[in-house]
DNA sequence: ATGTTC
């Protein structure tokens, strides 16, 4: 991307002023070559986004942004219902309330050490993953919708798990407003065979060792130490999520034309957040925040399941939970005043900071776990999140590593099997259910992921709490 | 991301 129509505003923030139909400026956080390497669509993107009606501060751009459907992926983007503003499907994403969970093992890496490659073995066989590929749990109507409203709380009640999980997740398990009458029944039969899976793409169930900590406060309020081995999974609503976003495209293109919304692109169909379509997708799309926090509950238990077997000194507990595809309800300040925004939060991850509500008390002093995946290769984060610079990007943070290299290319240019032996070369035990899959998710079809928390933390997002490297890695 | 093209 040109630099030159950036203006620096502080280190690693830069603005793009409001052109056009613009109604406010386009932020971007990162460095210089970060954004020097950043695709222009994510610019073109980005501003077409500035131009949708009740749009809050700017239309904001995380380091690891890239092109996606309608919005930038690592876009961020609140509106006023009060000044006309609207929701959208292309805002969120296909793979709704996607999101990573770390969990504790209590364990460190010498107990690992001697099983690892049982354990590897043992997660691949009984973690469901892979396209089209089922788990063991079936829902009927009433169970469906009872999932639907009730998220990892209504996992947790169907013995999916501990009481005590559900206070590390975001929301506490469950989140409002959830209407599983908005789902169409094509979404919910798409799920019914996929509860408790992880599926495929970027997705992925990694065992990490804590490497370098960065912050001792926030590392000892999160239980992190050098040298312990955690378990993170990285999914979403699975086939639930795609279909809502699916469906309600085609509503929300007719609504934005009925409500004489002028779209620069088809992709950004949107409806105004108070209108019956807006309100549907909203009821729909909280029903599938549920779904991906119930699956990532079930998956956390099948974890478990496989740790009593292999490595029953084992006790796996939650560090948190937190989704990057979602729009929120949040009460944000903006210009000295307390406003309710709608807030997309599109590969890109909440960042609540210190004294935040909703925060588990024992993480107030130093903010919100924002748990940030990396690649199979390459390390994940934990960072805390910061009251953010001044408006912030209404406390969000990165999501990842973010896409460099297109899924066509990087299947032409990296072998499934040569990745798997480099990893082996290097330590990580490599198990994927598909050779192209793995070709697609090459290490090196990704931004540097260390470069980008980098630029996260010194634009004010987050600050760097712990660095996480892969030992154990099972993809779809 | 995705029963990888309704």
């Amino acid at each position: 991307m040109e630099l030159r129509s950036l203006e620096p505003l502080a280190e690693c923030v830069w603005r793009h002023p409001p052109r056009g139909r613009m109604r406010v400026p386009v932020v971007f956080f990162g460095d210089r070559e970060l954004l020097a390497a950043m695709d222009e669509k994510v610019l073109e993107q980005a501003a077409n986004v500035a131009t949708l009606p009740g749009i809050v501060g700017a239309s904001y751009c995380m380091p690891d942004a890239h092109w996606g459907y309608g919005f930038p992926i690592g876009g961020v983007a609140a509106f006023d219902p009060d000044e006309g503003g609207v929701v959208s499907a292309g805002g969120v994403g296909f793979d709704i309330s996607c999101g990573v969970r770390t969990l504790h093992t209590g364990l460190d890496e010498e107990a690992l050490a001697p099983v690892r490659e049982r354990l590897a073995d043992a997660l691949f066989r009984h973690i469901p993953a892979g396209v089209g590929v089922g788990g063991r749990i079936r829902l009927d109507d009433e169970a469906m919708e009872a999932m639907l409203r009730g998220g990892a709380r209504w996992a947790v009640a169907e013995g999916w798990g501990e009481a005590a999980d559900l206070a590390r997740v975001e929301e506490g398990g469950c989140v409002a407003g959830a209407d599983p009458d908005a789902v169409s029944a094509r979404a919910k039969a798409r799920q019914r065979p996929e509860m408790g899976t992880l599926g495929s793409g970027n997705h992925y169930l990694e065992v990490q060792r804590v490497g370098a900590i960065h912050d001792r406060e926030a590392a000892r309020a999160y239980g992190l130490e050098e040298g312990a081995v955690v378990v993170s999974l990285h999914c979403g609503s699975r086939g639930l999520g795609h279909q809502i976003g699916t469906d309600y495209l085609p509503r929300m293109a007719r609504a934005a034309a009925g409500h004489g919304i002028a779209l620069p692109d088809r992709e950004l169909a949107c409806a105004p957040i108070r209108s019956e379509v807006g309100a549907q997708y909203l009821g729909a799309m909280r029903a599938a925040i549920n779904c991906a926090l119930a699956n990532r509950q079930i998956l956390t238990h099948l974890v478990r399941e496989v740790f009593a077997d292999v490595l029953p000194a084992a006790r796996i507990t939650l560090l948190y939970d937190v989704s990057h595809n979602t729009c929120k309800e949040e009460r944000h300040v903006v210009d000295g005043v307390e406003r309710t925004l709608f807030v997309h939060r599109k590969g890109a991850t909440r960042a609540f900071g210190p004294g935040s509500p909703g925060l588990p008390p024992e993480f107030a002093a130093v903010g919100q776990p924002v748990l940030i995946g990396g690649t199979m290769g390459t390390a994940s984060w934990v960072l805390a999140g910061r009251p953010g610079p001044g408006e912030g990007a209404f406390q969000s943070a990165c999501h990842g590593a973010g896409r460099r290299v297109s899924r066509r290319q990087a299947s032409r240019r990296w072998q499934g099997r040569s990745l798997i032996e480099e990893m082996a070369a290097r330590g990580i035990l490599l198990r994927g259910r598909s050779l192209r899959g793995l070709a697609e998710e090459a290490p090196g079809a990704y931004k540097d992921v260390d470069a980008v928390v980098e630029a996260a933390e010194r634009a004010g997002l987050a600050r760097r709490v712990a660095r996480l490297e892969p030992l154990i890695c099972i993809k779809g």
